[in-house]
DNA sequence: ATAAAGTATGGAACGCGTTTCACAGCAACC
DNA sequence: GGTTGCTGTGAAACGCGTTCCATACTTTAT
């Protein structure tokens, strides 16, 4: 495989003259310029771009963290990122932590490499000492409301969502609301639960320890919180739900057991994924996709202006269907 | 930051020697590899992996080529391939291609520049003749069927697929069969088409044109579809549909219309998604994750052993619901 | 005509770790 | 006692493009 000073000796100029075509620069004459391409076209020359990276002292890839790909949440999320970086020229490296702190860790390592030039967080389980720590080898923008004043953040409004959620079943007459969310201490959990908790007090709703669920992500988790609340002398007259597909299956279940979805127990859900669409599911629609793309885009300007962009916080929508 | 020159003068050895500590080779004395160690925590060393991958000629980091991450197919054939990476020390780097052969090319080049060891394929819009071609740059797999012979394919059963779908069908009775598929000049949608129709022929079934859909991806494309179908003087009874998606998409769209599943219209559907759960959907469940899975270690093999892995064929389940 | 400014090009250093080769020291083997 | 073979270590070349600096030739300005 050739390489620039093959190029040279062919197109007889010296290799600085080969990378002075190779990226553009004025100052080469245009027949020095035809010799080089000419010979780089017989000698079938590609450039090796790591001699690039080593070179330039970076990659153009930027790096994402999510726990798992094979969540809407997160597969959106990466399909918006994955369009903003195409848009400004970076490429896509994708880990999945699984929500361990190691696996994290490891791959904070790419950016201290600087195999990556940035990373953005979809989910981390990391305190916001270590992200503060690891903030300091490279740009790093998050998903997810995090403790971490150093690292810029690109957030849906988590408290906004729990009070629509919470402030469309009050007008429905709910004072009995259950709360379903998934990882209890992701940002994202934690922010809803506080949300949440802020609200119950707020207005005085009642409330009871087994309306409350987490860890559940799946079809069969809702199914299982939907036994569980058949199960109670007194149970919630709605819950909110933090995922669709959580939503979906409760619905499903509940239908099973002869619970009335809304009559007896109306549910709302998170996301607006296509299943809430099939189930006539009333969700709180969240920006996904556009969170991501505005990641990318805040994370090329730290790349490139070396300034921290301001948090931006996206606002969600209330999709009202026959759930609640 | 340091680097390995600076290391060998503190600890007073070459930076040869500091090589070696660093890749754990042996023949280095252990009072010397004690104060490599120590010189590289006090500098608080980070190797440069770039220059680590000029330098060893490749960067163990694989690509991925799907149309489009957020889609349930292809987020969890990444997933799969995720686990398969990181298994064997592998970094996944995503590209969405958005089914333009241009953005395939340009990915490809990832491999001519060394960018990338290895790549996956889940769906290539590319003909056969330039995947043969690319090939010669690296090592490739692809997840569907592909007229390259020199590419390695880790595939599903797509006419088994069709075959479980239109048996079962035809074991309920159905002799008019309709079908709906994603992108028809993909590998899957050909492979799909082609089985479909020589059943079609073999079983001697009643066939219309417009029992025949393709373009047809999201729970509203599904809707229409079903919207169609409802309009025709003969409607088919049953229809086999290439995506759960879509299928939930056409029972819902149907039970709007007033159309009976399965009494009126029978609807099976292929990947077994959470949504089939819900929906009551029959499917053919393909073993996507472990597809994902399987193509990473088929990668892995033929770049350490630089041997070419047989093709490999997963095989289908069929999921009876209450849709057929 | 001469200084100033711009155009054009090459040499050499740089970024940084890996690997080959040569060689020294030392133990085992016949 | 001499050969064989392993252990341990370093110098130097290598992989490859970018960039700083110096130099030389043209123009343009004065």
């Amino acid at each position: 495989m050739s390489n620039i000073t093959e190029i040279a000796r062919r197109a007889r100029v010296s290799r600085t003259t080969v990378s002075r075509v190779l990226n553009n620069h004025p100052y080469v004459k245009p027949d020095k310029r035809e010799a080089v391409l000419k010979a780089m076209q017989d000698l079938n020359y590609v450039p090796n771009l790591n001699a690039v990276n080593l070179s330039r002292g970076k990659t153009n890839v930027i790096g994402v963290i999510v726990p798992t790909i094979n969540h809407p949440f997160f597969s959106n999320l990466i399909e918006g990122i994955g369009r903003g970086c195409h848009k400004h020229h970076y490429r896509l490296l994708v880990h999945q932590s699984n929500y361990d702190p190691g696996h994290e860790i490891e791959f904070f390592n790419m950016l201290k490499y600087k195999l990556i030039d940035g990373l953005i967080l979809g989910s981390s389980m990391l305190p916001a000492a270590a992200l503060d720590e690891l903030s300091h080898y490279g740009s790093i923008v998050s998903c997810e409301a995090s403790g971490s004043r150093l690292i810029t953040k690109v957030l849906v409004n988590h408290e906004s969502g729990i009070r629509m959620a919470v402030d469309h079943l009050r007008s429905k007459g709910h004072r009995r609301i259950g709360l379903c969310i998934g990882n209890p201490i992701s940002g994202i959990g934690i922010s809803r639960k506080k949300a949440f908790s802020a609200l119950l007090e707020a207005y005085g709703l009642d409330w009871r320890d087994d309306w409350y669920f987490e860890g559940k992500y799946s079809v069969e988790d809702g199914s299982a919180v939907a036994a569980s609340i058949a199960g109670q002398s007194l149970a919630p007259s709605a819950m909110v739900v933090g995922s669709d597909y959580v939503a979906a299956g409760l619905i499903k279940e509940a239908a099973r057991q002869g619970i009335k979805v809304p009559e007896q127990l109306a549910v709302i859900g998170f996301d607006n994924q296509p299943i809430a669409q099939v189930m006539d599911l009333t969700t709180i629609q969240q920006p996904i996709v556009q969170m991501g793309e505005t990641a990318a885009a805040a994370l090329h300007l730290m790349l490139t202006e070396a300034e921290r962009p301001a948090d931006q916080t996206l606002e969600l929508e209330l999709v009202v269907r026959q759930s609640t």
